[in-house]
RNA sequence: GGCGGCGUGGCCGAGUGGUUAGGCAGGGGCCUGCAAAGCCCCGUACUCCGGUUCGAAUCCGGACGCCGCCUCCA
C-alpha cells in the first residue's frame, strides 16, 4: 500500500484509488511564455518520480499534466516579441519537451493543450451563469465563491481572515474579492472565442478543471503540483467542480519549492535559471538526483555548487556501472518490478527501499539505503563473492532505474589510435617499464580520456 | 495581520525520545610500480532560553531569525 502525504488532511495516509490496481493523477504544467527553469524541473522531477515508482510497484499509471497555451502572459509576451501567440507557444513549448527530455522526464500519458477544451470550458461557465453561481461584470465572467460548499478548504483557513483587496481594479465590481474569473473579455488583438456570454479566453483555473475532469473523469485520485499552486489555484479548480456537482481529486499533493539564496524561485522575481542552461552546464541526472536527495516536500536549494555536488556523487554510481556492466535502465522506458529480479542481499535491498518509498516517497532513506549497498556491493566483490555483488549491483541499478536515473556504464567509442596506445601501455607495464607506461598514460589523458587500471589491464573512459 | 512551515556538523540534506542517515569536501590507512578507481577508519552536529523525562536535536512553552501562501507563479 502506497502513502503519500495528503495537503488537506496534513498528514500521511493511504493512497485510496478510484480503480484498485490503477492511479489517475493530474499534475498542473507550464504556461509556455518563457524558459522552463529549476523550480519546473523540480515538480516534473518529483512527479515523474513518483509516477515511475507507482508503475514499478505494478500500478497501471495514468499521467496527465498540460500544457497552458493561453494566458496573460503568453499575450504579454508575445506582445513584447512582436509575434503571435501561436508561435510563441511553439518556441517556448518545443524549449519545454527538449529540456523534459534533457532531464529524463517522461513524456506523460496526455498532455492537453487548453486551447482544445475551450468549448467545455464555455459549457461549464454557461452551466454557472445559468445557476447564478457566476456572474458577469464589465471584464468578464466572475464565479460566486460564496455559492461553494468547502471553499477555503485548501487555503486552510478561513475565508474572513484572508488578506484581499491588494488588488485595486475591478474589485469593487466583484461580490467579493475572493471572486475569480471564469472568463476573461477579449481586449482589441488578443485571441479569443465566442461564447455566449461575450467574446473572451478562459481563465486558468478553469482550463485545469476541464482538462483533469475531462481526461480522468469525477473522483480522480491524485492532484499534484507546487506548493505555490495550492491556494488559489487548486482551491478554485475545485470549487469549479464542487459547484459544477463533480467529484474533485480524492488526493492532493504538494511538491516543495526550489529556492535560491533563501527566496522562492520564480518568474515573477526574475531569479531562475533555466532548465535549458543547466542541461548546456551539467549532467541532467545531477539535478535528479539532488531531487531525490532531498523530501520532495522541503524546499530545495539548487546551486552551481550542489549541483556539482552531485555529479561527483553520481561518478560513484556510473563507476559500479562499469565494474558490473550494468545496462542502462529507465530513460524513456518505466522499470516495472516484475520484469527484473532481485537476488539475496539485492532482494533484501527491494524490500527495504520498496518499504521506505511506499511511505510517502521517502527517496532520501532510499538514496542513503542505496549508497550504503553500493560500498557493500563493492566490498564484496573486493572480497571475491563476484555472484552476490553482482546481485546486489544489478539491485541498485535497477532500483535507480525505478526512480528515473540511469547508471552509465558506457566507456565511449574508442578509436583506433587510442586502442593502440592502451595495447602498448599494457605491453609496457607487462614488461615493468614504468616509464614507458606513465608516458603512454598521459598521451591518453592528454586525448581526453580517464585512464584507470583493473585486473583485466588499462581501461580508459570519457570522464 | 491570518494560515502553514523551517532553523542539523565545512557544504548539501534525512531522521528518530536513548542506538552510524546518506552524499560532497577534508584527514588517515589498505590496495596499486605510481596514479586513478575501489574499500576501511575519522570530525561527533542539531538557533537560544526554560520545562516535561532516568534521558530531548527529537515532546511542551517562550524568544530570536528565516521562508511560503493570502496577488501572476511549479
Amino acid at each position: 500500500m502506497i502513502r503519500l502525504y495528503d495537503s488537506v488532511d496534513g498528514e500521511v495516509r493511504d493512497l485510496s484509488l478510484r480503480d484498485p490496481g490503477r492511479v489517475s493523477m493530474y499534475v498542473c504544467g507550464p504556461t509556455v511564455d518563457n524558459l522552463p527553469h529549476l523550480g519546473h524541473g523540480r515538480f516534473t522531477l518529483v512527479w515523474d518520480i513518483a509516477r515511475r515508482w507507482f508503475t514499478f510497484r505494478g500500478l497501471d499509471v495514468n499521467y496527465v499534466s498540460n500544457i497552458t497555451d493561453i494566458e496573460d502572459k503568453i499575450i504579454a509576451r508575445s506582445l513584447e516579441e512582436d509575434r503571435s501567440t501561436a508561435e510563441v507557444v511553439a518556441t517556448y513549448e518545443g524549449l519545454w519537451w527538449q529540456a523534459m527530455d534533457a532531464l529524463g522526464v517522461a513524456r506523460p500519458s496526455a498532455a492537453p493543450h487548453a486551447t482544445d477544451y475551450v468549448p467545455e470550458m464555455i459549457e461549464l461557465i454557461s452551466a454557472f451563469l445559468d445557476d447564478d453561481i457566476a456572474y458577469t461584470i464589465s471584464d468578464g465572467v466572475y464565479l460566486d465563491v460564496s455559492r461553494v460548499p468547502d471553499y477555503g478548504l485548501l487555503a486552510g483557513q478561513p475565508l474572513d481572515s484572508l488578506r484581499v483587496g491588494d488588488r485595486v481594479e475591478a474589485v469593487d465590481e466583484k461580490r467579493s474579492p475572493l471572486d475569480f474569473a471564469l472568463w476573461k473579455n477579449a481586449k482589441p488583438g488578443e485571441p479569443s472565442w465566442l461564447a455566449p456570454f461575450g467574446e473572451g479566453r478562459p481563465g486558468w483555473h478553469t482550463e485545469c478543471v476541464v482538462m483533469s475532469l475531462g481526461l480522468l473523469g469525477d473522483d480522480f485520485d491524485l492532484h499534484c503540483g507546487g506548493l505555490d499552486l495550492k491556494f488559489p489555484h487548486h482551491e478554485n479548480e475545485r470549487a469549479q467542480a464542487v459547484a459544477a456537482g463533480r467529484v474533485f481529486a480524492r488526493h492532493w499533493s504538494h511538491n516543495g519549492l526550489v529556492m535560491v539564496g533563501g527566496e522562492k524561485m520564480s518568474k515573477s522575481l526574475g531569479n531562475f535559471t533555466s532548465l535549458t542552461h543547466l542541461a548546456e552546464t551539467s549532467d541532467p541526472r545531477a539535478y535528479r538526483l539532488l531531487v531525490l536527495r532531498s523530501h520532495y516536500r522541503s524546499p530545495l536549494e539548487v546551486t552551481t555548487d550542489t549541483i556539482a555536488d552531485a555529479e561527483r556523487a553520481l561518478a560513484r554510481l556510473d563507476a559500479l556501472a562499469r565494474r558490473f556492466e550494468l545496462p542502462v535502465l529507465a530513460g524513456d522506458t518505466l522499470e516495472v518490478a516484475s520484469n527484473h529480479r532481485f537476488a539475496d542481499d539485492g532482494a533484501a535491498l527491494y524490500a527495504e527501499v520498496g518499504a521506505v518509498l511506499d511511505d510517502d516517497l521517502k527517496t532520501p532513506l532510499a538514496v542513503a539505503l542505496l549508497f550504503d549497498a553500493l560500498a557493500a556491493a563493492n566490498s564484496t566483490a573486493d572480497a571475491g563473492d563476484a555472484s552476490r555483488a553482482r546481485n546486489l549491483a544489478e539491485a541498485i541499478n535497477v532500483l535507480f532505474g525505478a526512480l528515473g536515473l540511469s547508471l552509465h556504464s558506457r566507456e565511449g567509442d574508442v578509436d583506433s589510435v587510442s586502442a593502440d596506445l592502451v595495447a602498448r601501455r599494457d605491453d609496457a607495464r607487462g614488461a615493468k617499464d614504468w616509464a614507458e607506461a606513465d608516458r603512454l598514460r598521459n598521451e591518453l589523458v592528454t586525448l581526453g580520456w580517464v585512464v584507470e587500471d583493473s585486473s583485466t589491464g588499462t581501461l580508459i573512459r570519457r570522464p
